[in-house]
DNA sequence: AATGAATGAGAGTTCATTCAT
DNA sequence: AATGAATGAACTCTCATTCAT
């Protein structure tokens, strides 16, 4: 049980049918999905998936939770010196950025049965918007002078514009698909500057 | 074909039955809810339910129109001489503040299966987002001295914002649903004035 | 009830529910027609139909009678003096000959469920096959000195040559499509000579 | 995919379900037999059918290949110095006298689908008609002295006379039930001499 | 640990038939 | 007599899950 080798050949075949999960999964949806293609996929058997995990939700649960440890992996605490341009760059839109190109399809999947999953919706909001939320409200209520209550609202619609944005670059909207690495200087710039402020 | 009394008739058995397909969808989820379930809600027959909509995506179809039509109702083209404030309240919060309550927990459905169905997707886009993108073009475009390149992201951004907010808000976020009636102002004042800006 | 009009009406409208059934059956078989196909067809409400037959088999009986009636028509009885190649030529092959072309595909539709339902099988044993049968093991047994058991085989094998032929041309054999209508030249010629006799 | 046992337990499968399939059929006929009837019958899950045969008229399709598969290894190619007599007994009856008893059942069920399905009647008529009508053109044409043209319809006529032999019998016909051993006789001398011949 | 045949509940959908208008 | 909306039983087929090998 506590065998290290077998520990890795857990981890390693858990990996190899998230893998395939994920991938059909983007293509197809998770509904359409049957465990036969994730199966085929990964060529192995049916039966084998429910040896590493317990319901074909849970394989959905497990890729939320490699995304989410991808996504902390890469998103590192601000540092405390941080200006204000610099922290939205770091903090919003290294995470947004990572998930460019091939994972959009699987976030797209993620996020809709998230909508409609309590189990998947709570953990999103517990594991990875809580806590981004949290961070984001400490630092910007140190750096722009507002009511606490105005600067709890204000990370909200900053952190949900992110979402909206990938969501809308996710039903094909063509100028989002093009011009997406210019998203971070432009949306920057419209938050601390506003729509008045003189553009950079 | 053309009796108007049959098609008011119609019209009311459509309609009785998308609300049920409504309640139930809100409650349970698209996948999991069974035509029977909507059959039963409404207090007819399941087949009866064919005599009206051909599957069970075309229900969902019939609701999203039916949210369409109300949505644009309700969006009255803003007048010319709007200043921007004024602008942005009427024409991003009032379909928002349309939805609040009862209509959330349907409008998560819808969006669910939305990223996950090609023509929902698709009828979404033309017909409630790209629309409303483009009279926010244009406004933005006078009333904003940006590039039209960077007013097109900008209008982005701001919807973004719109949607990702409604969605953290149906994720059970508690301070968005405690200060939902406040986001109008709040939101507002960061667009206009950014970070920096003075409160109003 | 004895209403001689009423009569007229009702015979008329059950004769335009048999056409228009005859016609659908014909082209897409029995149990892929519909009521509503054959409503439809008929130009008139799917309930009217059930004011003149009793069920969906209840048409295929009706159309069943009709030709029935109309194949009893035109078999008139031989004189009785008429020769062997005569009778064989009158007795089976006029009826044979009158489900040409049109009438090919529903009599496939007729046979295909004949088989298979008890009660149309009945009927048509006992109101078409067995009277031919009767009445040309009666001409039969006087005119080919048979003993009566090998008469009555005989009179089967010659009948079913009739019906299998009809099936085999329905089941699409271009040499029978082609060259139909030397049929009775040859079979009769057969029937009464054999294969050793002198070709007439 | 290629170990025999496999493909051995496999086939001994399928012939458990093409048996209760052909059993039930025979009793009830193709379209009232229900899938769960035919699973029941063969003390198995419904959905295990569906792991062998993708739908239901694929079910008939494999009754119908093994039916012909018999009559293929039955019939054996006739010696080249066989004289009329001996050919059309053993080419014509011996299949037919197979047919006899416990299958004239599930002949008629699976006749009457072949009358409507193009897809049976197709496979029928290449892979058992029309072979067969080949063999008996050629020797006849060898045999009775007529023209091709002649022989090739005299060869229908025959082989339709079988057809519809068995037809008439599962009709229910009292005579040919009680004397259908003593057709081939009868009908052979029919055949070779008409009915004007002296009777053997 | 891996297999994949077997399972069977349950889904969406059809359609013959009824009956109030 | 004609209508056609409503019915609901019954169908075929799917597929997540199990478990003997």
């Amino acid at each position: 049980m506590t065998d290290p080798i077998q520990q890795q050949l857990i981890a390693a075949r858990k990996n190899q049918i998230l893998d395939s999960a994920a991938a059909v999964f983007a293509e197809k949806g998770f509904h359409p999905t049957t465990i036969r293609d994730i199966a085929k996929h990964a060529g192995i058997a049916d039966g084998t998936i429910y040896n590493y995990f317990a319901s074909k939700p849970a394989l959905l649960l497990g890729i939320f939770e490699r995304m989410r440890d991808r996504i902390m992996a890469e998103a590192a605490p601000p540092p405390a010196d941080f200006d204000l341009r610099a922290f939205i760059r770091l903090f919003l839109f290294h995470p947004l950025m990572a998930l460019k190109q091939d994972n959009f399809a699987l976030f797209r999947v993620v996020v809709s049965e998230m909508l409609v999953n309590d189990e998947l919706r709570a953990l999103y909001y517990e594991q990875i918007l809580q806590p981004a939320l949290v961070i984001g409200e400490a630092f910007f209520q140190e750096h722009a002078g507002r009511t606490p209550e105005q600067t709890r609202l204000i990370i909200r619609a900053i952190s949900g514009m992110i979402l909206g944005l990938i969501l809308e670059h996710t039903m094909g909207d063509p100028v989002l698909t093009d011009q997406w690495d210019q998203l971070p200087d432009v949306v920057t710039d419209l938050i601390i500057n506003g729509l008045r402020g003189e553009a950079s």
